[in-house]
RNA sequence: GGUGGGAUAGUCAAGUGGCCAACGACGGCAGACUGUAAAUCUGCUCCCUAUGGGUUCAGAGGUUCGACUCCUCUUCCCACCA
């Protein structure tokens, strides 16, 4: 049982320091039922989840099973002054309102995964706010300069003469203060979060902690693309608040080798059970598609319902294995006659007449499950149904 | 503050007076093959009811029959020096 959850526990992490100390936790929980406490701090700036930030949350999700209180550190009072990480410019700070709202939507984001009973939602504005200006000088004291500049992000915008703000300096050493106030055994975060996290334990050590926070760091999970991190401004996410079908069919669409990193980083499923899958693959018992088709309805399950993630594959089905119309289609009405081209740019099929010819002249374009090559055609009175490529569809009335 | 170099389509990057809507790469879209996978092959990739027309090469002027290419100014970047 132990070593099960030790397994489960360093299941795709990227690196882990002080695993015996996250063993002893994990021990005395399953010796005596203590529990312990584990830190993830988020910065109220990113209201709209995608996967990749739920590698984290999962994570901590399952080392609640084995025990732990989550300690989902709000970092109110630090998301004033911008974490530097990763960052190459000073970062704008953000309203008082701005924060409230998106901290709203975080928590209810993430309570799809995490077990709320089990978990204390606390602001580090409650205890920042009073640490107070000698408080404060007396935490920078613990840490040098040079010390700070060894940090690569610090140190690249030093050498490139980018200003670093002095206030900057002060997020690790604050991040790293929330560990002493909070008393945690455990931290995660993502790997880009390393110097802040080690912070943590060195704080803790100053003030006097009998015991430093273990650290857990997770790695940052690829996009659709499969080379490139997740991010919304890459558009290659997929977002906990995606349509069942567009969910469903993202990640039917990603790679075979990505599949598993999605599997190992996202799913419920145990280390075992996984083997197996790959295993199948790996000796033709079982096909590829399959075992993909079975993380698509896992993952769209888990943010909506079952039902709705079966509707999404069925759907997903017809329009694509069977080559068959979806079911929804957006559609759109026309006065008197009208020129192809035209019609699917009105339908917003394509960004341009331009492009719409172009298309139909490479046979991307059908009316009515027919392809046509005509680019002059033009659609009299009557209902059409319009489609471009694969999986562009509308459906169009001229009156 | 000084001295050089640069800004070209979504990105990178050729082009140094007409052959330029602008080489190439990546990305993207489409077609073939498939499992809407990957890989591979092919085509397309500024706009416009189009064998034609229009607007583009940081911005504003100028030279020229003709400018992405030459000149002037402006803005922004980079390198080296102080």
């Amino acid at each position: 049982m132990l070593q099960e959850a030790l397994r489960e526990v360093q299941r795709g992490c990227a690196e882990i320091i002080d695993i015996d100390r996250i063993e002893n936790l994990l021990k005395a929980y399953f010796d005596e039922g203590k529990t312990f406490t584990l830190k993830a701090g988020f910065d109220p700036t990113a209201p709209d989840l995608h996967l990749g930030h739920t590698v984290l949350l999962q994570k901590m999700a399952t080392f609640q099973k084995y025990g732990a209180r989550i300690q989902f550190l709000i970092g109110d009072f630090t998301a004033a002054i911008g974490d530097p990480s990763g960052k190459s410019a000073t970062r704008k700070v953000l309203s008082n309102e701005d924060i409230k709202k998106n901290i709203i939507s975080y928590t209810t984001q993430a309570f799809k995964i995490l077990d709320e009973s089990k978990t204390d939602i606390v602001y580090n504005s409650s205890w920042l706010n009073s640490l107070g200006t000698v408080g404060l000088i007396e935490l920078a004291s613990t840490l040098t300069v040079a010390r700070m500049l060894e940090r690569d992000d610090f140190s690249k915008r030093y050498e490139s003469n980018t200003p670093i703000a002095v206030s900057e300096f002060l997020y690790p050493l604050l991040q790293g203060y929330d560990s002493v106030h909070l008393k945690s055994d455990i931290e995660v975060g993502g790997t880009d979060q390393k110097f802040n996290l080690l912070m943590g334990r060195q704080l803790q050590k100053v003030y006097d902690l009998k015991k430093q926070q273990a650290v857990l760091m997770m790695p940052i999970l690829e996009g659709l693309d499969g080379v490139q991190k997740m991010s919304k401004s890459l558009n290659n996410y997929i977002g906990v608040t995606d349509e069942p079908n567009d969910m469903y069919g993202k990640i039917l669409s990603i790679s075979d080798e990505l599949m598993w990193r999605f599997y190992e980083l996202l799913s419920t499923k145990t280390l075992d059970e996984i083997e197996a899958l790959k295993a199948g693959v790996t000796d033709g018992s079982l096909h590829p598609k399959s075992v993909k088709e079975e993380l698509a309805l896992e993952i769209t399950t888990r943010y909506h319902t079952y039902e709705m993630a079966v509707e999404a594959k069925e759907e997903f089905q017809k329009v694509h294995s069977q080559s068959q119309i979806p079911t929804e289609i957006e559609e759109f009405s026309a006065e008197g006659e009208i020129w192809i081209a035209k019609a699917l740019v009105d339908c917003n099929l394509e960004p341009s007449t331009s492009q719409a010819r172009r298309d139909i002249k490479q046979g991307a374009v059908k009316i009515n499950q027919e392809k046509i090559s005509d680019i002059e055609l033009q659609l009299i009175k009557g209902e059409y149904v319009l489609q471009v490529g694969k999986r562009k569809f509308a459906k169009l009335k001229v009156n």
